[in-house]
DNA sequence: CTCCATCCATACACTAATGTATGGATCAAC
DNA sequence: GTTGATCCATACATTAGTGTATGGATGGAG
């Protein structure tokens, strides 16, 4: 059989984030993801040491994209500070980073060094949010505690199942973002 | 060599869950199960049909201590509505039942039988937030918001890797949880 | 047109788990 | 003291992945 594609670095990082977003670290291995990249393992141990190394490649990729880049768009557009705090939440949760967020914030759980990566992008965002809630809100108690609410708000939005009545999601969401930033 | 020992039904059910806690669903694997028992699978197929069974299984002994166990006590120690709903958050968040509402959070993501649990595990929860809440807050948006933001912060509070400059988490979580209190 | 860097296939040895089948062992009740 | 319910050990067949070794194939640079 030809091979007429090549599958770059990258292309093993990116289908590898792809499958952590679906189902976990666990879900990262090898010979699945070779399949659905049309190749087989060979080419694999070619670019990296092992299983392990793939899986820190895939975590200094997402850091990244996390943060500087997010933050870099963000600043880009403009606006004041509450026009900046939502598209930054909106940034930071897209659909494509979202789910990888979610599992990488799980997998921190019960792995030091992704706690510690976590705890470095965490940091990163609450550092932003801290600057923009000081823009309108003072005493830092005050932004503080908004800050860690809004950052709450958005991880809870995700990981909470419940309904709301006659109300949707997005509703809700509405209505304690806009009391969070009065 | 003797066995001196009965392993009934509910300890496999219990060290799982604790193996779900500890590494998420794909860490409950009935073999290491089997050993940290000090036995072999051997009666692990008497109990259980398979581990799909022992999964679901481990989900209602989970469902009933997270809902009704955990109101049926707040409600029995009595206070108003601002200690329940301090006590509440304490209890249904406790160090035994975090680790594992975490990761059953978690692995709703991407298994529908579980998000159907969870829903209405969270819809409980959501349930007494809002008449805990309606004790002394009117307007149901209201009611709404600071239910949505409390259960989030306590969300966040464990899946957020963030540090606060010079005060502590709890400090953080005792100011926002005031301001939602207020 | 040849050579070299890059990438891929295949075969192999190994590990860790699942589920099945079968023959016990232990203890309480009768 | 026999019996039956409950639980356990062992052996087996099977599956799915890891990592290694080796011999290519492809295509652009020279």
């Amino acid at each position: 059989m030809a091979a007429p594609t090549r599958t770059p670095r990258s292309r093993w990082v990116e289908e590898a984030l792809g499958a952590l977003a679906a189902g976990g670290p666990d879900a990262v291995r090898i010979e699945p993801l070779a399949k659905s990249l049309g190749v087989t393992r060979g080419g694999f141990y070619w670019h990296f040491e092992d299983r392990d190394a793939l899986l820190t490649e895939m975590l200094e990729t997402w850091e990244r994209a996390a943060t500087d880049e997010v933050i870099e768009r963000v600043e880009r557009q403009g606006g004041d500070a509450r026009a900046r705090l939502r598209r930054a939440g909106a940034l930071t949760f897209s659909a494509h980073l979202l789910p990888i967020d979610l599992a990488v914030r799980n997998w921190s759980r019960h792995d030091p060094a992704v706690a510690e990566r976590l705890r470095r992008v965490d940091n990163r965002r609450m550092d932003y949010l801290r600057e923009l809630f000081g823009a309108f809100c003072s005493g830092e108690g005050e932004i503080e505690a908004r800050s860690m609410l809004a950052f709450s708000l958005l991880i809870g939005n995700h990981f909470m199942a419940a309904d709301h009545g006659p109300r949707s999601r997005a509703e809700v969401l509405e209505l304690a973002a806009s009391w969070l930033l009065a």
